[in-house]
DNA sequence: AAGGCTTGTCTGTTATAACAGACGATTGTA
DNA sequence: TACAATCGTCTGTTATAACAGACAAGCCTT
């Protein structure tokens, strides 16, 4: 069964905090016999008890179990798109639209004290940016938050959206664009079914 | 507690699918009446039970335990505690899954040397990898591709792949992966054995 | 050795997750 | 109106997750 690699991980994160099951039993709340009983794979734990371990061991409860969720695989390797230029940044598409996840990402790159105003986007659109390098600044709600390198931010784009550089390095950041399901439907509707 | 997550996400997918309570009973294995509870909240799934859920719907299981953001803004600061995975590399969730556009973020780090296998997963499943920093390999039809920073490669994640480290610094690189919705309806359909 | 204190394991008992099936409410069709 | 086929809800029953506590084996002190 597929549960084997919670009891692994229970039991990795447990040794590798240096706990023995009693001692686990007192920071999570979960019995000493539980814990015994869901590292040998006895019992599938709930998820009640799962948030209890999540909790107690200070980790996202995905830490127990994102393994599970690893894909794999194979690939078609992506063409690069050449870089374009607009009136205020620089980008470049790295994972063209794909009407099948409704998504799209590109690769901006801002210069220092360069600023960029979007228009907003259809109701339900959704952005995410993540700051690849450099520091960027982004409006959404009338105002500008700060995000690092390594930030990555997700707003609706339904509403006036900008970015801008008030560093002095040139910063880049990833932006991908969600058009939910219903809008592709009413955007397509007739032409590919 | 924490546990409506479970329950909102439950229903949320069932409905985009535009499924009935017994119709996903027939999909998944899990018995309509609990479903029922699930949804309701009145009983926290097993982690079996989550799986049967996450294997007849052919999502990952954070679908139905992460955050769900019905596309609320969300911020990942890039000091967010990491989430270790294994001795193998180290990730963090950058944009949760979301059943409106099927698809989930995470950021890798590979220090050198370090590789990771990733087993297949569903059809239809496919995974975006940029190269953030460093350099990185990834494994694809039984050989290692080189990819350097700034390299995006999108392929189909229904044969196993890996990545590895083969230089002297830290890799990082992001990872999407989309899990198309058109999975949630051929699988209501002669899937059954 | 003896004692005290751990470790992980194994009981018996309780709480509840999971099931099969019945039920009224609703919808569509003849 | 009557009938059939859904829907989501609500029973009673079974399976098992979760608990408290006992147990032997190992590890230090003295």
């Amino acid at each position: 069964m597929k549960d084997e690699k919670i009891r692994i991980n229970l039991k990795a994160v447990r040794q590798k905090a240096g706990l023995s099951l009693a001692q686990t039993a007192e920071l999570t709340g979960v019995s000493k016999a539980m814990l015994h009983q869901i590292e040998r794979g006895d019992s599938s734990p709930t998820i009640a008890t799962l948030w209890k371990l999540a909790k107690g061991f200070h980790l996202p409860l995905t830490a127990f179990i994102e393994d599970l969720v690893q894909t794999t695989d194979t690939f078609a390797p992506a063409e690069k798109e050449p870089t374009r230029f607009r009136e205020s940044l620089t980008f470049r598409t790295v994972f063209p639209f794909d009407p099948l996840f409704g998504s799209e990402t590109f690769l901006h790159t801002l210069e220092p004290g360069q600023s960029h105003a979007s228009d907003p986007h259809d109701t339900g659109v959704v952005e995410d940016v993540f700051v690849v390098a450099g520091t960027i600044e982004v409006l959404h709600d009338g105002e500008w938050k700060a995000c690092q390198q390594g930030d990555g931010i997700r707003f609706r784009a339904d509403q006036p959206h900008g970015y801008r550089n008030p560093g002095s390095n040139p910063a880049q950041f990833h932006n991908t664009m969600h058009y939910p399901k219903t809008n592709l439907y009413q955007a397509s509707k007739g032409k590919n079914e």
